[in-house]
This record gives C-alpha cells, sequence and structure tokens, in this order.
DNA sequence: AGCACGCCGACT
DNA sequence: GTCGGCGTGCTC
C-alpha cells in the first residue's frame, strides 16, 4: 500500500517533521501532494498537510496508521506551493506547518471535533431500559433514553450539541460510551470565519468561589493559585487563557482540571466579523503607452511571451503610468493563458486601485483584502483555486494564490515594509514572490518610484545574495507634465522669527490661495516615532503599560488607554496618579491638533481627518476618500495613509507638517524611510493638468534625505545612503538576522542571551566564518549583542536580542536556528523563547 | 498541543 | 496503602 509523508498541524518543534500514513484504497484517487487530510496522532485526529507521496515496496515501518479521511474536494495547495512552504521554513527558520497555514485563507484552519454516534448496543440497553435498570434508577434511565433519542434524530452528533442539549448528563454520556451505547469518533471541522479567542471565566458566584478556596485541598496548590487569580482578577473577567497561562506560569492542564471540577469554563469568544459591500466597476480599455513605457512594456512582453523566469525592477517616477504597464503585462500574460497576481499594500489597497484591475478584467479579478470577513476572503481564494479568476489583486498573502499556471507576479510599491510579514512565519513576500516565479517559470515586476536600497542594489551590482533584477527606470510622468516644485522650509528660522505656529508663513499663505481658488491640498504629519501618549506637565509623568513597559496610546473613543502589544486597558486618568496635578495631558492624535490650528487659522476650511481614529471602521477609509474627490473638503489631513497611491485631480498643494520626525529614530532605514515618503507623498500634488508645488516643514533642511527628496534625485540620495550602509556593514552590504530571547526572569534571561551569542561566535568560529565584514572575503558573519530589546518588556516577559550580520554564501539562517534550538533544549522548562527575524524590517 | 505514564506527597 | 497532581516524553 502507498504512503503519505503528511505534515501535522501540531505547532511545535517536535512534531515539525512528516510522520508516515497509509493512504487506504478508497481514497487513493483523492490524496495528492498537497491534499488536506485528517489523520489519527496520538490520542486524537489532527489536521495535515499531504507533502510528498511513496508507493509502499520498501521498508513499511510497521504499525503505520491510515490517513481518515480527505479535507477537501479539491487540494488546497499545489505541489509547488508545498515547496515553497519547504523552502519558506529553511529560508525564515519558522515550522513547516506555520509556513503551510500562511498560504491557506483562516476559513481552511480546521481542528478536530468529537463526534457521537449510536453503538452496536444501543438497542439492547433500549429493551434494558425498559426492565430492570429503568425500574432502579428512573432519572437515569430516563435521562438515557433522552440522550439515545437525541443521538438517533442527529445520526450523528458533535460532542457540543449534546453537551449543549444535556449540560448536566456528562457522568451519562461517559457512561454511555464506555458501555458502548454511543460510539465516539473524531473529525476536523473548519471554523470557517469566527476569529475565537479562549478565555477563562469563573463558573461559580465570586462568593462560592472564595468559600471553596478556604477549603482547597492543599495537594492542588497550582489550581488554588489560578483560582485565586481568578477570584482576585473577577472584575476583569473573562481573561485570555493565554495571560492566565503565561502570567501563572501554569500549563493548560492545570486550567483544564479546575474546568472539570466545575469551578471555571473555558470559553471562547468570537473577536470580531465584519461585512463586503459589492460595487460596478466602470470598464477600461487599455490607453496608448508613451514612448517610454512602450519600451518597457515590450521589454517586459518579451520575457512573458516566452514564459521566462525574470525579475524587473521598475523604477518609474510618481505619475509615470506604472499602473498602465502592470496591466497591459497582465492582459499578454492572460494571452499564454497563463494566471497573474498583483501585490499592493495593505495601505494602497484603496478602492481606486482596485477598480483600475476589476474595471479592466472584469469578474477575473480576485481580490484578497484584510478587511474582508474571514467566509468572503474565503470566497475569493476559491475563485482562484477553481479556476474562476485569472487575476488575484491583494497584500502580502496574496503572493501564495493558488493560481495552476502563474506567469506574472506583480509588486506595486516595492519599497513598502509592509510587505514584510511580522508575525510567524517572519517572511518577506518580495522574496517569497521571486522564489515562486523562479519555481514556476514566471516574470516578477517590482514597481516603485523609490526602489528599495536592497533592490536598486541588487540591480546594479547584478551580483546580490537574493536575486538580480533587470532595472527598467521611467523618468518622466506620463502626461507631460513636471514633477511639483518642492520648497523646503527651515521651522527653526520660523521660531528665530516669532512665528510659533505648526504652519510656515510658506504653507500658510499656500493654503490661502488653494482655498480661494477652489483647489484642494493634501497635509502630511508624519508621526513615526511620536506616540499618542499621555504625559503630566508638573511632574513628567508618563503613563505605561505595566506588562510591555512602553507608554499607552490614549483612546478618545473610549476614553481609555490602552497597549498596542498586549491589550492592556485602564480608563484614562483625570488627575496624575504621582502628584495628583490636574495637568495631565494626552498629547493625543496629533492630527486633531492639526486639524483644530487650521479651523482657528482658516475659519470654515473643511478638513477630513484620516487616521487610525477615523478609519478603524470598516468602509470609513473608502467614504473618506470619496468625500475628498467629491470636493466636500479642501483639505485631506493625515498620516503615512495620504501618502500612498492617491490620484486626484483638483490636489495642486501637498503640505509636510515635520518632515524629519522619523530621521532621528534608531533604524538604519530612517533616512531611506523619510526619502521614500517625501517622494510619494510630493507626488499626489498636480498629477493632471493643473501645476502641483510641495511645502516641506524641517528642523533639519539640509539632510541629504530632505535635499534630495525635494529635488526629486533618487539616484543622488542613493548614492549617499549606500555610502553610509557600506561604511557601517549595513544591508545591502550584508544580511541582518534579528534574535530575540524573552524570559520571565531577568538575570536568567541575561545568562541565556550572553550563552547564545557565545554559542554562535564558537560555532562560527569553527567554520572560519566569523570574521569581520571589513576584511575582503566574501563569506563573513558577525555578531552584535545582546542588548536590551527596543521593547525591554512584552507580555511580562523581558527581552533581549542579538544581531547577526552576515554574508556570503554560508547557512547563517541554520546557525541561528540550530544554536537557537540548542539553548531551548538545555534550558527546557524555564519558559525561554527565541524568536528568529531574518532580514528584518522593524529595528524597533 | 494533548494525553498517558510514572513518581511522589497528602489523606483514610 | 491509595488517590490524584504534576513533570516528562511521544505522537507515523
Amino acid at each position: 500500500m502507498d504512503i503519505a509523508k503528511v505534515i501535522v498541524d501540531v505547532p511545535v518543534r517536535s512534531t515539525d517533521r512528516p510522520y508516515d500514513y497509509l493512504i487506504p484504497e478508497s481514497l487513493k484517487l483523492w490524496i495528492e501532494v498537497g491534499s488536506r487530510v485528517a489523520v489519527p496522532f496520538g490520542h486524537r485526529t489532527v489536521q495535515g498537510f499531504v507533502v510528498s507521496l511513496e508507493s509502499g515496496e520498501k521498508g513499511t515501518i510497521p504499525g503505520l496508521k491510515a490517513i481518515q479521511e480527505v479535507l477537501d474536494l479539491l487540494p488546497p495547495l499545489s505541489p509547488e506551493l508545498v515547496e515553497l512552504a519547504d523552502w519558506m521554513s529553511r529560508r525564515y527558520a519558522c515550522r513547516r506547518i506555520s509556513a503551510l497555514q500562511a498560504m491557506l485563507p483562516t476559513a481552511l484552519k480546521g481542528k478536530a471535533e468529537r463526534l457521537i454516534a449510536l453503538g452496536d448496543t444501543a438497542e439492547e440497553s433500549e429493551a434494558a431500559q425498559e426492565d430492570e435498570l429503568f425500574l432502579m434508577f428512573p432519572d437515569t434511565g430516563g435521562e438515557e433514553r433522552e440522550i439515545t433519542e437525541f443521538v438517533r434524530r442527529g445520526g450523528e452528533v458533535s460532542m457540543k450539541q449534546l453537551t449543549r442539549a444535556f449540560p448536566e448528563a456528562a457522568e451519562t454520556v461517559k457512561f454511555m460510551l464506555r458501555r458502548g451505547v454511543l460510539t465516539e469518533s473524531q473529525s476536523i471541522k473548519d471554523k470557517m470565519g469566527k476569529k475565537k479567542l479562549k478565555a477563562v471565566e469563573l463558573a461559580i458566584g465570586i462568593d462560592s468561589a472564595q468559600e471553596a478556596l478556604e477549603s482547597f485541598p492543599a495537594r492542588s496548590a497550582r489550581q488554588k493559585e489560578v483560582l485565586a487569580f481568578l477570584v482576585e482578577m473577577e472584575a476583569m473577567l473573562p481573561l485570555p487563557l493565554k495571560e492566565v497561562l503565561s502570567i501563572l506560569q501554569v500549563t493548560a492542564g492545570t486550567v483544564k482540571a479546575l474546568e472539570e471540577k466545575g469551578y471555571i469554563e473555558i470559553i471562547e469568544i468570537e473577536v470580531y466579523r465584519d461585512p463586503y459591500r459589492g460595487r460596478d466597476f466602470k470598464p477600461s480599455s487599455p490607453l496608448p503607452l508613451t514612448a517610454e513605457q512602450q519600451s518597457v512594456y515590450n521589454r517586459i512582453s518579451r520575457t512573458v511571451d516566452e514564459q521566462l523566469h525574470e525579475v524587473f525592477l521598475l523604477h518609474g517616477v510618481t505619475g509615470s503610468g506604472k499602473t498602465e504597464i502592470y496591466l497591459q503585462c497582465i492582459e499578454r500574460c492572460m494571452n499564454q493563458g497563463r494566471q497573474a497576481v498583483v501585490l499592493v499594500p495593505e495601505i494602497a489597497l484603496t478602492p481606486q486601485m482596485v477598480e483600475r484591475f476589476k474595471g479592466r478584467f472584469g469578474s477575473g479579478v480576485a481580490v484578497m483584502h484584510s478587511r474582508l470577513s474571514v467566509g468572503e476572503r474565503y470566497d475569493e481564494w476559491r475563485k482562484i483555486r477553481e479556476g474562476k479568476a485569472t487575476v488575484a489583486v491583494g497584500a502580502r498573502s496574496a503572493v501564495f494564490a493558488p493560481f495552476a499556471n502563474l506567469g506574472l507576479i506583480i509588486m506595486d510599491e516595492e519599497h513598502e515594509t509592509s510587505y514584510k510579514q511580522e508575525e510567524n512565519p517572519k517572511y518577506n513576500a518580495r522574496d517569497v514572490a521571486v522564489r515562486r516565479a523562479e519555481q514556476g517559470g514566471a516574470a516578477v515586476i517590482l514597481g516603485s518610484a523609490t526602489p528599495s536600497l536592497e533592490s536598486y542594489h541588487a540591480a546594479r551590482a547584478q551580483s546580490d545574495i537574493h536575486f538580480s533584477p533587470v532595472l527598467l527606470e521611467m523618468p518622466s510622468r506620463a502626461l507631460g507634465n513636471e514633477l511639483p516644485k518642492v520648497h523646503v522650509v527651515d521651522m527653526r528660522e520660523e521660531l528665530k522669527e516669532g512665528n510659533r505656529s505648526m504652519f510656515s508663513r510658506r504653507l500658510h499663505s499656500a493654503l490661502s490661495d488653494r482655498l480661494e481658488n477652489g483647489q484642494q491640498t493634501v497635509l502630511l504629519l508624519n508621526r513615526r516615532g511620536f506616540s499618542t501618549f499621555v504625559m503630566c506637565r508638573s511632574c513628567g509623568y508618563v503613563a505605561g503599560c505595566p506588562d510591555c513597559d512602553i507608554s499607552l496610546t490614549y483612546h478618545s473613543r473610549s476614553d481609555n488607554l490602552r497597549c498596542h502589544y498586549c491589550g492592556h486597558a485602564e480608563p484614562a486618568p483625570k488627575v496624575c496618579p504621582e502628584c495628583a496635578s490636574e495637568h495631565i495631558r494626552f498629547f493625543g492624535t496629533g492630527t486633531q491638533r492639526v486639524e483644530e490650528e487650521l479651523g482657528k487659522l482658516f475659519p470654515g476650511i473643511r478638513v477630513i481627518r484620516m487616521d487610525v481614529d477615523t478609519t478603524t471602521e470598516k468602509g470609513s477609509h473608502e467614504k473618506l476618500l470619496n468625500q475628498f474627490r467629491d470636493k466636500k473638503a479642501d483639505v485631506l489631513l493625515g498620516t503615512q495613509m495620504v501618502a500612498k497611491g492617491l490620484d486626484f485631480p483638483d490636489v495642486t498643494l501637498v503640505g509636510v507638517i515635520t518632515a524629519d520626525s522619523a530621521l532621528n529614530l534608531p533604524d538604519f532605514r530612517a533616512a531611506e524611510k523619510t526619502f521614500q515618503l517625501l517622494t510619494q507623498v510630493a507626488g499626489r500634488a498636480g498629477r493632471h493638468q493643473l501645476p502641483g508645488e510641495v511645502v516641506v516643514q524641517s528642523y533639519t533642511p539640509e539632510h541629504y534625505s530632505i535635499v534630495h527628496a525635494s529635488g526629486h534625485d533618487y539616484y543622488s540620495f542613493v548614492r549617499e545612503e549606500l555610502k553610509h550602509r557600506k561604511g557601517l556593514h549595513y544591508p545591502p552590504y550584508c544580511r541582518l538576522i534579528l534574535v530575540t530571547l524573552s524570559h520571565e526572569q531577568l538575570p536568567l534571561l541575561l545568562r541565556l542571551a550572553e550563552n547564545y551569542a557565545l554559542n554562535i561566535q564558537g560555532k562560527a568560529r569553527q567554520l572560519r566564518w566569523y570574521g569581520s565584514l571589513d576584511k575582503l572575503s566574501s563569506d563573513a558573519l558577525d555578531l552584535l549583542g545582546p542588548v536590551a530589546s527596543p521593547i525591554p518588556r512584552l507580555k511580562g516577559r523581558y527581552r533581549f536580542q542579538c544581531m547577526i550580520k552576515w554574508r556570503g554564501t554560508i547557512d547563517a539562517i541554520g546557525l541561528a536556528r540550530q544554536v537557537a534550538e540548542e539553548l531551548e533544549d538545555s534550558a527546557r522548562d524555564t519558559g525561554l523563547q527565541i524568536s528568529i527575524d531574518v532580514d528584518p524590517q522593524m529595528l524597533m
């Protein structure tokens, strides 16, 4: 009989390898590489993915179990995607199962469900009930009969349904199972939607709980601890199970035991779900191309037509018409009978963008949007899998769109950091896209007005570690208009001359001009690095999270303070908790203050504010932009999100309130990010007939990122930035691995982190990799740290990090992982956690 | 992650 | 002695 190798859905390291299963004859035709199956594992049934098939001639391990069922009509993954997952697990040091899961919509994350059916002895039992048993124990007999009837009516009932119908009958059901009156089987049920969170709640009243504590058997000390904790935290219940486990350092088993004893209840909280509205799209046809566009298009089409693998870096200034190139290349690709994926940063996945693709390709476009509900995203995904869509437009995860014959992957705004996933698996969609294209002989277009230094350097040097793209350039705007003139205003001078407003005189007068002429303005508040923290002006107290060592964020809507990292929430203070002063201020959403000031300076001005506060609600983003397009406002004011991809004909002024607020962050990409943001936002002005103007306010106007952004001079910026990077040994002249170790006990963590660093250095020395990056040798590895993480404590755990810098063909990732696993093993139960981030984007 | 196995301390 | 909690290790 044939054997399938299966990766099981048990997300721990010790099970991160394929397990062998027999393929029953009846399932033979259904099982392929990429099938999702239910398999017996230990004493339960779990979900798994078939990653390879073998004929079972040679040395079959005796006692193999068989695959129980196949969970989908069509395998949700192709052999190519399975292979890609394998590559990802090595490339990003993640578990195979998390790579596989990342490729599927959440709806397909199945969990085992206990199913109850009638057993062989059910009839006898019923007969028996008629006489002795029923007469002896009328209550039990009656209950049994009801249960039997309930199960018979359903044919097969889930344990959940049964418990809901007979909440008091757990013992009876157990008894019936033991006697064979009922039988149990397990099957995998998709959770189709509903994001759920396990939480703990008291099952008895607070008084009875306190009573129970007093007479709690001493041998269950851990359980008592848990119960005591819950009693203490009564007001906060239900508490997430995860929190309880980590705070008290107990295992799930302990909590479960308490549940079985009836003291507490483990419930599932539905987190959220949101609907989606359909709409009509104006059809569009290909636009004539400019000479510049034409030559780029010709170059890419050649590769597409020949179905070759090649990566293009399309560097086109804002307004050069990259999207039209994308559209026509997709058409070319479709003519070859192949499909295309378009990756867009989440923030730029605006209705405007979707409209252009739907308008051109109609219903053949699937949109993968993070704001779709789980069910809807599943439907879009199925359109792709079932061959009903030929183009997928979406954020990061659309790189896994299950197309059978993918011919083209387009990544718009290639430099965006949101292509890097910050949770496990910490993949970079750009690198995954290149790898996937390589597998299937597909073309990749990386498009940007401000390519990342990594990509640009790779194209120029043609010797890069990741990939070697062909550089294509479009230096002029498609409509022939000029890039807007940029004025940089030195805010220090403004202050010197007595202007204490947040608007320079130049921006002020430019704004009044626009108001008079009925033209529109986009105002950007570059707020990275500023948090919306709460500070006491008398004593300097800053409200911080008790578990995470970061300041709390003020939320005006609920009037409370929240931790961005762990979700801790508390009411906003009226007076300072330290000194009781009333001068406690919310250095709240900067945009709010700008809006207020605008109202004062220009009475009657109509402002649309776009920030986290005003766009959390579903569809609000779209609504606000539509209002602005319909000229229901004079000013669009916002953070990063107003900088990306918007195209409004009447916008002739762009103002940047503080250009340099991100420049002083401890991130080697600070200059690059500032340059990119300024260039992008400047590109929003004067895109059509009316000429545009940009006013950039800065406290460091001499900084090269600001100087070159104002000159629209990408090349000079890159030249200067590359020089810096080379000198300091930063990417693209080496690669980084960020290793974060966390533990609840600081002294222990320090020792372990030190150990980690020493082990890496020792191993690297043995392998002759360890050496200064200064030397010319191509293989080099250097280790920095350990140092405290930028967030030194998170969810009650202290955090230290090591940075590995490396270069060449060495297996630094494998080494980082190996040493992490060895350390985790040796420190087993002490609760050490190590996270590995390959090519990190967020260094803060 | 779950779950059985086995050691060890508390109660009859 | 026995019961049950909690650490350990395994799951094709």
